[in-house]
RNA sequence: UGGGGCGUAGCCAAGUGGUAAGGCAUCGGGUUUUGAUCCCGUGUACCGUAGGUUCGAAUCCUACCGCCCCAGCCA
C-alpha cells in the first residue's frame, strides 16, 4: 500500500483529534507511548503503537516514548533495550525520543509537597493491610483513617523522612485526601507514594519513594506537553483521578485522557502475566519463541512489520471490547507475503522418486520464476536430476477422485520440469512405500507437453542429489481454546503439538543463502524464515502461516 | 447488586433522525505450471429487548436484559 492508496484511517480518537486541531484547541499534536519495562511488547501492545505514533505522523505532530518505569521490583533494563527495538522494528522512531517517568521524579516529588502544603495530601501510617480495609467495598464507602487529619508541617516532615530512608517498606505511604466516600474507588484518598527499598534501573540507590502510576503519568504527560493521552480502557475510572491531580498542580499543560479497548486475540494470551509464566515455566523457549505473541515472536517467525501494521488498522479502534479471530490476522500476514516473498521448493516429507529414463549424471538446470505477482524478482535456476523428492502427501497408491497429484498409473507436472508418469511402487514387508518410480517426458522440459496435452496436477519436489537439508519447525496456535484467558486453567488449554519439528527436509540449493527475517514461500506449502538459531550446518526454517488450503478443508470435511 | 463502559451478520467495523458501508470468514463459479494468488457472484443483520416521541428511529426518550472493568503501597 503506497501513499496514494493509503486510505484514510477514521476512528473516534482521530475524529476528535481533527476536530481539536479545526477548532483551535491544539495546534500541535503530542502523543506517547507509555511502556512499563517489566516484559515484552506483544501485538496489543502494537495495537497503541500504531494509534499513538500513526495518529502523530498522520496531523503531523510528536510521539514520546516513555518509559513508565515507577516499580522497580518489576522493571528491568532488558525490557527497555527489547521495547526500543521491537518499536523501531515496527517502523517508528524508537532512539532520537525517549523519555523515562524516573526523570520526573523530583518535578513529582515537588509537587507531592506541593499538596501536602494544600492539605490535599498526607502521610498515613495505616499499613496496606489496613488500607484495604478501610477502603470500603463497591457498595460500603470507606472510613477516613486515623492519620488524615495530621497538619501541613508533620506531614511535610514525615514525606521528607519517607524520602531520606527513614521508614521501612509499607510502614507509611503518601495519600491524595479526596473523598473516602466516593462511587469511584479511585478517588478514595489514592496513594501517591510507597516506600521501596529495591535499586531503580535508572535511578540507582537515589530514591527510597517512588511514585505510583496514578500520581505520574498525568503529570508526565503535563511535562511532556501530551496533548492527547491515549490509553485502554482499564483506565476509564483513572481518569477523574488524572484530572484530579491536573487541576490541583501547578502544571503548564492540560493533557486530556481518551480511552479505546484493547486488543483481544483468539487461541492466546496477552497479559504480560500470563506470558511471563509461559517463558518462566518452559511452555514455550523464550520472549521470542515464534508461538508467542510478541512482537519478537513474530519477528523470529517471519511476520513482516507492515503485516501488523496493516492488521491494526484493519481491526480499528473502539471502545467496544470483542476478540479479534487469528485466522484474521494471518490471513493479513498471507496477503503481504504473497505479494513479497520470492517463491522456493522444499519437501517437508519426502518420498523419493526415480525417474527411470532420465540420464543418471545428468544436472539439469531449468529456470522458475522468483514471484509471480513481481516480475523484477527475476528468475533462478533450479538442478533436476534423475532422483528426486517429492512430498509423501503428493503420492497416493489407491487416490480418490479428482485427486490431481502423483498415482499409480497416472502423469503429473514436476514444477518448472517435466510431466512424469508413476510407473512403479516400491514397499517394504510393513507395505510402507519406500520409493517411487516414474518415465518422464524428454519433450516436456519446462512443464508443457508439445502436443498440447493438458496435465491438471502440479506438485513441487527437489533433487535428491543437488538440495540442502534442513529442520522446519511448523507452528500452530499456542493455545487450542478459543479464549484461554478465561478462567483460572488456562494453562489447560495449551496446545501440545503447536511445535512440530520436521528433521528430514530437503531444500533447494538457493536457499541456503537465506537470511533470517527474509521470508519466503515454499510452494504448495507456505510462508517461512530462517531461523535465528540457524547455522551452516544445522539449518532451520520456521514456518511463518501456511498457504490457504482448501483442497485437505474440502477432503477433511468429506470424511 | 456502588461507579464506569460496551451491545450493528460467525469475527472486526461504518453509520450521529430519512429508511443498514466495507473488510475477513462462509458458500458458489471463472482463470491458473502453487488445489495458492487473482477475478466474479453470494448474507432475509427483528441494528440487545420492550415501550415511547416522530410523517419517518440503529440513530432521540424511558425501562429492562446481557457482557466487560474497578475494592494493588501493579500499570
Amino acid at each position: 500500500m503506497n501513499e496514494n492508496t493509503k486510505k484514510h484511517l477514521r476512528d473516534f480518537i482521530r475524529d476528535k483529534i481533527s476536530t481539536d486541531l479545526t477548532e483551535g484547541i491544539n495546534d500541535f499534536i503530542v502523543t506517547r507511548f507509555p511502556p512499563e519495562p517489566n516484559g515484552y511488547l506483544h501485538i496489543g501492545h502494537a495495537k497503541s503503537i500504531c494509534l499513538n505514533f500513526g495518529v502523530a505522523e498522520e496531523f503531523g505532530g510528536r510521539c514520546n516514548l516513555r518509559f513508565d518505569d515507577t516499580n522497580p521490583t518489576k522493571e528491568e533494563q532488558i525490557y527497555i533495550d527489547s521495547i526500543i527495538k521491537d518499536v523501531n522494528w515496527l517502523g517508528y522512531d524508537s532512539e532520537s525520543n525517549i523519555h523515562y517517568t524516573s526523570d520526573y521524579f523530583e518535578q513529582l516529588y515537588e509537587w507531592a509537597t506541593f499538596l501536602v502544603n494544600k492539605k490535599l495530601a498526607y502521610v498515613d501510617d495505616l499499613t496496606p493491610e489496613e488500607i484495604r480495609n478501610y477502603r470500603g467495598t463497591l457498595t460500603k464507602p470507606g472510613t477516613e483513617s486515623p492519620f488524615r487529619n495530621r497538619s501541613a508541617e508533620e506531614n511535610a516532615d514525615l514525606l521528607e523522612r519517607m524520602r531520606a530512608g527513614e521508614f521501612k517498606d509499607g510502614e507509611k505511604s503518601l495519600r491524595a485526601k479526596i473523598d473516602m466516600a466516593s462511587p469511584n474507588i479511585n478517588l478514595r484518598d489514592p496513594v501517591l507514594y510507597r516506600i521501596l527499598s529495591k535499586a531503580h534501573p535508572r535511578t540507582g540507590d537515589t530514591w527510597k519513594i517512588y511514585p505510583m502510576y496514578d500520581f505520574a503519568h498525568g503529570q508526565s504527560d503535563a511535562i511532556e506537553d501530551v496533548t492527547h493521552s491515549l490509553c485502554t480502557l482499564e483506565f476509564e475510572d483513572h481518569r477523574p483521578l488524572y484530572e484530579w491531580f491536573l487541576e490541583n498542580l501547578p502544571v503548564l499543560s492540560k493533557p486530556r485522557q481518551y480511552e479505546f479497548s484493547r486488543l483481544n486475540l483468539s487461541h492466546t494470551v496477552l497479559s504480560k502475566r500470563k506470558l511471563i509464566k509461559l517463558v518462566e515455566d518452559n511452555f514455550v523457549l523464550g520472549w521470542d519463541d515464534p508461538r508467542m505473541p510478541t512482537i519478537a515472536g513474530m519477528r523470529r517467525r517471519g511476520v513482516p512489520p507492515t503485516a501488523i501494521k496493516d492488521f491494526i488498522e484493519r481491526i480499528g479502534v473502539t471502545k467496544s471490547d470483542g476478540i479479534v479471530e487469528m485466522s484474521y490476522l494471518d490471513n493479513t500476514i498471507r496477503e503481504h507475503l504473497n505479494q513479497t516473498s520470492l517463491r522456493r521448493m522444499a519437501v517437508l516429507d519426502p518420498l523419493k522418486v526415480i525417474i527411470d529414463n532420465f540420464p543418471e549424471d545428468l544436472e539439469d538446470k531449468l529456470e522458475a520464476i522468483n514471484n509471480p505477482n513481481d516480475e523484477s524478482a527475476g528468475t533462478r535456476e533450479i538442478s533436476f536430476s534423475r532422483e528426486i523428492y517429492i512430498e509423501r502427501s503428493d503420492f497416493l497408491e489407491d487416490p480418490p477422485n479428482k485427486y490431481f497429484r502423483l498415482a499409480p498409473g497416472k502423469e503429473v507436472r514436476l514444477r518448472y520440469a517435466y510431466l512424469v508418469t508413476c510407473t512403479k511402487v516400491i514397499k517394504d514387508s510393513n507395505g510402507k512405500i519406500l520409493e517411487v518410480h516414474c518415465l518422464y517426458d524428454p519433450e516436456s522440459r519446462g512443464g508443457n507437453a508439445p502436443d498440447g496435452r493438458k496435465v491438471k496436477g502440479t506438485i513441487h519436489w527437489v533433487s535428491a542429489q543437488y538440495s540442502n537439508k534442513a529442520n522446519v519447525n511448523l507452528y500452530k496456535n499456542l493455545f487450542n481454546s478459543e479464549m484461554p484467558d478465561t478462567g483460572e486453567d488456562w494453562l489447560d488449554n495449551i496446545n501440545q503439538d503447536s511445535l512440530e519439528v520436521r528433521e528430514n527436509c530437503y531444500i533447494e540449493k538457493c536457499l541456503t543463502n537465506s537470511t533470517a527475517g527474509e521470508t519466503v514461500q515454499f510452494e504448495r506449502l507456505g510462508y517461512f524464515c530462517l531461523d535465528s538459531s540457524s547455522e551452516i550446518n544445522n539449518i532451520v526454517f520456521n514456518r511463518t502461516v501456511s498457504l490457504r488450503d482448501t483442497w485437505t478443508k474440502k477432503t477433511s470435511k468429506v470424511n
